[in-house]
DNA sequence: CTGTAAGCGAGACGGTACGTCGAGTCTTCAG
DNA sequence: CTGAAGACTCGACGTACCGTCTCGCTTACAG
């Protein structure tokens, strides 16, 4: 994939996931070309397929670049709270247009097997992963049910995220993380209804 | 869709779907073209362009045919018997490797925003008014908090199925709606914290 | 390919050979799809069909029923003259926009061997018949050598007509028969040059 | 033709011109697609779109180069025995089998202006300038008649090769071009009729 | 005077080729 | 010996017409 070497030229690297984030911004991920990409950035095609594999690849990493802070889950003692901080920037990031290329990126993901191991390694993984570091520190300091599978709770999180992300069927809203820990530690049923 | 009449020949509309779904499901859904589809149906392209305006809008009418009872919602009373009926029919679906084209199209949907309005107007609105209307009279009934927003209960329940259909992850289990139910209606809280 | 009837239309009959003499006029032949002049006569593609084997031919329908008055060749006596009148005739027709189509027609034939024939039977057979029959008694009138093949005569006097039709290198001038008479008649050797 | 540059590929070049013979040559003019000259040339159809306007300047580019000796006009003194020389080069190629695709493409010219140009710019106009050259020299030397238009006299020798061409009514034999001079410069009024 | 069978307009159908776009590879030249 | 430039092969795009095939709908003659 690499052609090893040290004498890869920084300005060149740095232009195109320049010019791929701001491509994939606006004309949307699908109707971005490498083509594109090489003369926005002023490049040859060559050096993009020299250092990365497909158009998705370039684009894992721009993003990747940028969504660096949502890797860490602070521990203030409350899992409630250190959730909530974790997601409301998770939430900034996708409601940020400058990320947009985010969900067509997922979408191509679907057919694109190496484009898929990719994004869950390199992206999602170590954030899953460190969630449920915090989530099993929580359940330990009995702040969470310990009958619940820690991957669950996780997607049970994270998954209404990404549903507004991908159907678009409203806005990702500031508000959204509290909302969900709401619903979520909370629960549905009624204080009137303990069953 | 763009002509008008009733001269459509019903042997090529249904060749066309069949075609769309199975090549939708082995070479995937990016990898499908229009070109395959007409091939494998035995039909010209233009009669493919006739009714409908791009692939997408094939693979989402042929998946859309093939997902027609999991709109209904049931009403035993018990609002989580009933969605528990209704979820286990979409991880089934969503599970089912003939429908694996699914993931692709949402992923499409993020480049085509007439796509996008289709899938949303077709197959998940219709899907997620069922729902509201179902826990509506679930809220009436005291079964569920009176202080939610059921577009927000609609995200916590299904965002997670998607979650997985998306992420890969990890595969969408039978048992997944049982789960998500579990978590979302006695809430991630140990029941001696009451807070 | 004619079924067999008299019930066939005469006004689409003409709605189509005259559509199809405008079409072949003005975006010319190669441009004029059945298609369109189906459209242009009000005629469904199938009744062009059902009488004629190829756009070709239904042009050379319309044409020859156009060039009608060259067919026939007069005797006055002179061959000169007579050769003269037709020629005349001739040229006026291929210099006239109406007939644009014509050579059109001519390229089309060389590649569609069945059109090729009708081209050959149906309009230049006839007038090289109705030449020949002139030179031959020309021939025995005294006014042509005897030692010529007609055929070359033929091909000497119309030859030069066909080439500025086709190479376009200059117009089909009405004076074209005249000079063209002059210089096969009377030979391009100079008269003090009787070797 | 249309991007400049040196980096184009003779391999591709020359392939595609022979591949357009060929298929000239066997499929006939109208027969050939430029998806098949492609196919054969083992060749993108972009790279014949990239050089070439249309199939019809490919095969002419492809039946120029094999026509070079035509265009030089030998000069013996004896304007009869230099025309007889070129007339029966010409006459041998155009009945050259290899050579069927001109037919062709005269057709093809009638409706593409742009063709028609090219043929003329490239093909005809040069052997003619050189056929006048001649000719006025001729003229000089006595050898021809000096009250006549030497571009009709061009017209009226080799109009008759390219009436048989295109109409087909016989093949074009070696002996044309003899036959050809001989009735024009000798004349067809017979000998003893000195009008 | 009313079936019924033909030609008609319309236009959908299975195809082929069009001319264009972009993918990913290969080659040339400059720094 | 990397990087820009861009020509190359290839495959798919969406469109235009091809020639064939139903569809109703007149018309016109046969019972």
């Amino acid at each position: 994939m690499t052609p090893n070497s040290e004498r890869r030229s920084d300005r060149a690297r740095e232009a195109i996931l320049a010019a791929a984030l701001e491509l994939t911004a606006d004309p949307g991920f699908q109707a971005t070309s490498v083509e594109a990409i090489a003369k926005r950035a002023g490049v040859g095609k060559q050096t993009i397929y020299r250092w990365w594999p497909s158009k998705g690849a370039v684009v894992l990493e721009a993003l990747g670049e940028r969504a660096g802070q949502t890797l860490e889950f602070p521990d203030t003692g409350d899992i409630v709270t250190d959730l909530r901080t974790q997601m409301d920037g998770v939430a900034e990031l996708l409601g940020n247009p400058q990320f947009a290329g985010f969900a067509g990126l997922v979408g191509a993901a679907q057919s694109d097997p190496s484009l898929s191991r990719t994004l869950i390694d390199g992206i999602i993984g170590p954030r899953v992963a460190a969630c449920r570091k915090r989530l099993e520190s929580a359940q330990q300091a009995g702040q969470l049910r310990d009958d619940v599978d820690l991957d669950e709770v996780i997607e049970l999180l994270y998954g209404p995220i990404y549903y507004r992300l991908l159907f678009r069927t409203r806005p990702i809203t500031p508000d959204i993380a509290t909302h969900i820990l709401d619903l979520a530690f909370a629960g549905l049923r009624p204080p009137t209804d303990p069953r």
